[in-house]
DNA sequence: TTGTAGGCGTTATCAT
DNA sequence: ATGATAACGCCTACAA
């Protein structure tokens, strides 16, 4: 038996290869469509001898349901589409995990489209989900359009997972209060001597922004000058240089990649951490341990925020109108980058 | 005007908010659905009047085509899979970057199924993206065993992007040649001087032991011992302490952040690097130059990889049977982690 | 328990 | 240039 499918009425000798569908199964079994469609969901009402017929018919023929066809028919794909605009992201990572596990006990499936840095590619990540109609679409970035939130929360239900500044009413919002996180970090680095603090950014996103009114507020609580320095993705001597300085004795960083790269060249300009020099990153990365001085860093709830998007998802779909307006406290987890040097 | 559809000769006057079809659009428009259809996919043949007037009426509506029915009489999702083990990982961003680019030469999406570390949930994965009817299939993982491969390999253009033992002929690979990489790596080491290296592996992938097996090569060539460290994700002080008993004095890792864990390790035992410790790490990502001392790498071309599985798919799709099999080879990016101190 | 028939939204093949 | 109409593969009343 081989594993094509042979329909011997065909009067073409020469069939295509044409993946086995439903039919074929039911026809191989001796039975109707109907009864095979039963059997091979499991559902309730087919005989013992009938569903194993139809179940051995399917395994011979390497039969595989087409979902195109059972969505069509449904109108539920079983998809949870997630959107972000870095894969290669420790933070992202942990989000699509949570996600992934809470969609496991609906038994949907997590697809994950990445817009890589582009506003627009996003976009189009965004409207390929919906038009595979995925039955809830996470999204974690702040770089998508208001107008574009809104028509996508039009069409399917959507949470956003991160800071925004007007989320329109048919998305939900889960997020980390970037602002306290900030603040959290900044008040620390002041209470452990700093008087020159500074934040450190290659993003120029909403969710970097607030991080940016965070340590605004620590300083001026503090009667302190505050300083935000941006740099391009591709700039790297910048902020190298900027280090050298010594203009600052304390900086938070947009994450941890970009802390590994100011400890870096502080090593190379000799500057002792945290003595000369504090450090803290965002995200609380596995990176943050393995960096010399191991790096404090600010730590957000990822897996829970995926977990709750899901949970968001099922409530809008069981008739919830009210936007969710959730907000996490981030965590400052502190190791050796920060603090008094001799405490 | 809402958004919502409101056919007035409907007998529900509570109709559901169902989503609006092309026939909704074409009856908005006052034309057929056939006409619809075409003027929404730019064909030609359709009057410039009776197009605007389409548009406009998809426009009003908020139509978006529904992929599944579009996918279910075309017979191609326009949909290439991609499926690995780990989205928190540059190596494999880099990947997706290239099937993400040439995809877009073919209109086609890019969706992207991960495996958690979970050789079942990868095949879960491949499952799912079988029954979306993806027009290609790329795997990113030498976790998948034998069989699977062979059953996706029959049912769509599939390609390999690991090394693994014996590839069955319906699936292409295209692989990085790992024995290659990691002799190469370990030659360099021995050159600078290295009497006992070894190869730190956290991974028991095909992957990890091909360059196990490099390893080997490049040290019996030259006469020295040679040795594994396997140690499992978990573990994580038993690798610091190796380091500390200063048993080795050069070590190829398996990939860039447990070569960051050396790293750390060796700051931590007052080790130098590279005087009493070279270290080289695998996949050359961003953290490698932000490393202290910057860590030697081996890098792969996986951008291009990325892309040359697309083709390959291409290629399949329009007839080819005979299995690819690409090999390249990885060069090695010498940092300050490696080489003589002194020279 | 099993079969029949209709429809999901779209494209494509015919006519007109 | 436009319009019927028949698929695509599956699910689901309804009937037997």
């Amino acid at each position: 038996m081989s594993r094509t499918p042979q329909h011997a009425p065909g009067p073409e000798p020469e069939a295509e290869a044409r993946r086995p569908t439903i039919v074929d199964v039911a026809r191989h079994a001796g039975v109707s469509k109907s009864l095979a469609s039963r059997a091979l969901r499991g559902d309730a009402g087919v005989s013992g001898p009938s569903r194993l017929l139809v179940q051995q018919a399917a395994g011979a023929l390497g039969y595989r349901p087409n979902s195109a066809a059972r969505s069509l028919v449904r109108g539920v794909s079983g998809l949870i589409g997630v959107v972000l605009n870095e894969i290669g992201n420790q933070h992202h990572t942990e989000i699509v995990a949570g996600v992934e596990d809470q969609a496991r006990t609906l038994n949907a499936s997590v697809l994950i489209g990445h817009g890589g840095h582009s506003a627009l590619e996003l976009c189009r990540q965004i409207d390929t989900m919906i038009e595979l109609r995925v039955d809830g679409l996470v999204i974690v970035s702040s770089w998508v359009p208001g107008e574009v939130l809104e028509r996508a929360g039009g069409e399917v239900p959507t949470v956003l997972l991160t800071q925004v500044d007007n989320p329109p009413p048919v998305i939900d919002t889960i997020a980390s209060d970037d602002v306290a996180g900030a603040r959290m970090a900044t008040e620390h680095l002041i209470n452990a001597g700093s008087r020159r603090p500074a934040y450190l950014t290659r993003s120029r996103s909403a969710t970097s922004r607030a991080r940016t009114e965070g340590v605004l507020l620590a300083c001026q609580a503090a009667g302190l000058p505050w300083a935000v320095e941006q740099f391009d993705p591709g700039q790297q001597r910048q902020l190298a240089e900027l280090v050298g300085t010594g203009r600052y004795d304390a900086v938070l960083c947009n994450n941890d990649l970009t802390a590994a790269e100011v400890i870096r060249a502080a090593h190379d300009h000799g500057l002792r951490i945290p003595g000369d020099l504090q450090v803290i990153g965002y995200d609380n990365t596995r990176l943050a341990r393995f960096l010399f001085p191991s790096l404090s860093s600010v730590d957000q709830p990822q897996y829970l925020m995926g977990q709750r998007a899901v949970a968001a998802i099922t409530e809008r779909r069981e008739g919830r109108t009210t936007a969710v307006r959730e907000f996490y406290t981030p965590q400052l987890v502190e190791r050796a980058s920060t603090g008094q040097p001799h405490n």
